[in-house]
DNA sequence: GCCGATAATCTGGTTTCGCCAATAATCCGC
DNA sequence: GCGGATTATTGGCGAAACCAGATTATCGGC
């Protein structure tokens, strides 16, 4: 078992209901942190993954671990250079599901920020 | 403080930040129990929360704080009928990010299902 | 008015999951 | 090959959130 920096490991695919694999990927959108960086890299286009921890302000582990996620996942693309890795966004189905969302939100007033189920601290 | 069956009530809006309230928009579509509502009304149009119950198979406590939080969120809309409370999908904009989300995971063979970050016990 | 059906809430337990601090491996430049 | 920069991993912790069981309110029909 090696530790450090390994790479991505396969792990055993999980045999998932249908609607359970689009939960997951709801989920995986569903952290203000990992938008946070898809939304950076929308906009920036390719950033190594110190740039995103600067630009953030959040710590190298955090970002590392959700780097691995959104990669895994399917939501980001990765390129080696050197010392660094490369960060992007994968495709444009990307922007498209968060674009939707947006709207969804502009366009329906809707009390998300209140929701007791969603987050009880909100009271 | 009232018991049993309050309406729902105001809840004193809380400032959230822009990429917050997406998040949260997201996680409330990124549970499977929630998920199957919302597809079950896509393709039934209007039922009530017993029927629902009885669909899903899931305890009647268990849905009804669901139904809550898509209503809150505005997923669903709501009727009443006499004893009982009509449920339907909102609007076109929740089977689009449904269906969306359905087709990144097509295209994508995303490996969401082994995400770690996302579900620990998966191995 | 009583009863059965429907729906919302409370309590408590458990899991999921994001975060931090520390550690370790890797790579490049010198 | 050393040192610094970059990235990945671990363990522990705390908060978020799903769930089951029990309770309570509401409404229509008899």
């Amino acid at each position: 078992m090696q530790i450090g920096r390994p790479m991505i490991v396969e792990a055993t695919p999980v045999a998932l209901d249908d609607t359970e694999l689009v939960a997951r990927l709801f989920r995986a959108l569903g952290d203000a942190t990992r938008l946070r960086i898809i939304e950076l890299l929308l906009q920036e286009g390719e950033l190594h993954q110190m740039e995103i921890v600067r630009r953030l302000g959040a710590s190298q582990a955090r970002i590392s671990e959700h780097m691995v996620c959104l990669t895994w996942c399917g939501f980001v693309q990765t390129r080696v250079e050197g010392r660094r890795t490369l960060y992007r966004v994968a495709n444009r189905q990307v922007r498209g599901l968060v674009d939707r969302a947006r709207n969804f939100l502009e366009q329906n007033e809707a009390q998300i920020g209140s929701c007791r189920t969603i987050d009880e601290e909100a009271q």
